[in-house]
DNA sequence: AACATTTTTGTACACATGTACAAATATATT
DNA sequence: AATATATTTGTACATGTGTACAAAAATGTT
């Protein structure tokens, strides 16, 4: 048995007896061959095993169907899942992904254009910190490019969000359903454009009807930093009173109802009541039953491929943004009275 | 401004006065060339911003950069880590990782066949239910496999293990010292390797020193699946006493430890001691302190990446298994007294 | 200095494909 | 049936690189 068995569209030809270029013509669809040869062509290609060498495709074609996709860490369950939901939804659409994690990276641009010279057919950019370098890579190489989260003033290109601007008045919302007097937004000082948003957008809407509302900043995104911002509030405001907290992300909120909770030993959703956004699989769980917005990685990953497919068939089209609803999910972190048995009672 | 600047290896030459062989040289590691016109052609390229064209060497020397990750589901923490792990391992040696998510493919082997058609240097597996179909058309086509936590029969190829196999000796020794009178271990009807090894595990040592040791199966490795060991559990042993419990993965343990405590009322560790694996960020949180064993991602993926590489030097060596040692951590989910408060307690 | 040996260089071909162009064939129209 | 038109086919060239081979240059040896 060969070794390599590599074989080409010339062997194909000739056991069809037709040309070589017909071949080719066979596997490239929109050419123009008789269905009579195309018939020839199939089943000699069948027989000998062929499949078209796409390096040499993606020579001459100046082509691929790779997509990077640039990430950083995927300690957060959403990040994991926005990947997961990426991959497949490239997959599904015959693109195949190439993974760029950009953590602990200094020369992470080189490895963008190491992959680039690949001629991808696209990029998908998830990572919180994009160079602003990036946007002007791909419009010079002509790469499409697809922006998740991220603010049209950094990388002018296609974007998709998840919906974070109209957080605010469902969260405002639910608060006074709850009987909140005075709101908290959790904000982390990273860069992270959608944590900006949300906030922004909560803080508006209360400022809209009158509610009392401020902000508390911690560093970063994380279950240590939701316990932070609990001390920090703690020691801010030593008497809490119908306060409603909304942290800009699920695991934030974890990490502050912990802390509450078994720090500070008050009660959720007794003395704080708190919202959350994600919808991460633990925030369901019996301990936690947190009120959240699902967030969609599903629909934004498919919308995604869409504007990628949108944009190689126009290169030219106009930047568009799309934004995927984040639906409200009233579990019992929130609750109208404070009476309310919370589940992590004994 | 020209939008295709694809400068060429001739451009470089041309400019440098030599022969393109001798560009084409001077960016092949090993090739004969002095060091005045490697200064020459070096300068050329400086100046022109060359880059040599990846496909057009892929297309010659049958290698591409790339390495397969199959993966699957990303649901479970420590999988996203070993994923992130193992894409920064590959880039940091000069790799690019192409993520095939096995998840909703019926035709995965297809999409296999694919990426080998790009002539990647390598596959990495990690999914859990590696068609066997794939081992030989690794060996067909010359194409290194390295396999994460898979029994050798299923494929025969260089292997990467997290020492799942010693876990029994560890998990009985902290039982014992713990108090533990009655062992069980849940398991996972999956195809989990390591599952399946570590439940074995545990069992053999149970038996070794005369413990009374036994199994319970659910279906899936999940929360959910954790809860429901706890319900089956309790209704085959409505008395427990001194009992302890290994689960499998950190996943279930939680769902079991939820359960136990919030549904049929017992306290861990005073009740049940339970024993998890993986050291997955939630294990380590004050609801539950979980004892479990690290699971060395980190380590996984470079053992991964340098077997890749000894394997791509030398096709031919014997399949080789690494075992990347799982340190214990002990927590409070163990505890030699029941009268140790566990922390939540409120 | 003359010869033998090693190193470097250039030429020419190979890798496997897509496609412009013109020739050839098939179809439609009068 | 003859012509005009549309479709299909084959030839020839292009994509950008690595490398076998022989010629040339550099180095070492007597």
């Amino acid at each position: 048995m060969t070794k390599k068995s590599s074989v080409t569209s010339f062997d194909v030809a000739r056991r069809a007896g037709v040309s070589r270029a017909a071949v080719s013509r066979c596997f490239t669809p929109g050419s123009s061959i008789s269905a009579a040869t195309r018939q020839k062509v199939l089943a000699a290609a069948q027989q000998l095993g062929y499949r078209v060498n796409p390096l040499a495709r993606a020579l001459q074609s100046n082509r691929t169907k790779f997509v990077a996709v640039l990430a950083s860490r995927m300690d957060n369950p959403i990040r994991a899942k926005q990947i997961h939901e990426l991959g497949t939804a490239l997959l599904r659409n015959d693109f195949l992904p190439v993974l760029l994690v950009s953590d602990e990276f200094d020369d992470f641009e080189e490895k963008i254009t190491e992959i680039m010279q690949y001629k991808v057919c696209g990029i998908i950019v998830t990572s919180d910190t994009p160079p602003a370098a990036l946007a002007r890579h791909c419009a010079l190489q002509g790469t499409p490019l697809v922006a998740v989260n991220k603010d049209q003033a950094t990388i002018p290109c296609d974007r998709v969000l998840c919906g974070s601007d109209k957080v605010g008045q469902a969260v405002i919302g639910i608060f006074q359903r709850a009987g909140v007097r005075e709101v908290v937004a959790m904000r982390t000082e990273n860069r992270s454009f959608t944590v900006h948003q949300r906030v922004d957008s909560v803080l508006q809407a209360a400022e809209k009807i009158g509610l009392s509302a401020s902000e508390l900043s911690v560093p970063n995104m994380s279950y240590a930093n939701g316990q932070l911002g609990a001390d920090l509030l703690v020691r801010k405001a030593p008497r809490l009173g119908n306060f409603g907290v909304f942290c800009a992300a699920d695991y934030l909120a974890l990490g502050f109802i912990d802390q509450i909770r078994y720090k500070h030993r008050l009660l959720i959703p007794g003395d704080i009541q708190v919202i959350g956004f994600d919808n991460i699989p633990e925030s369901a769980r019996a301990p936690y039953n947190l009120t959240t917005f699902h967030h969609n990685t599903l629909e934004v990953a498919e919308q995604c491929v869409e504007l990628l497919k949108r944009r190689i068939k126009d290169p030219d089209a106009p930047a568009v943004t799309r934004d995927v609803f984040s639906r409200p999910i009233i579990r019992s972190s929130t609750a109208q009275h404070s009476s309310v048995a919370s589940t992590h009672q004994l």
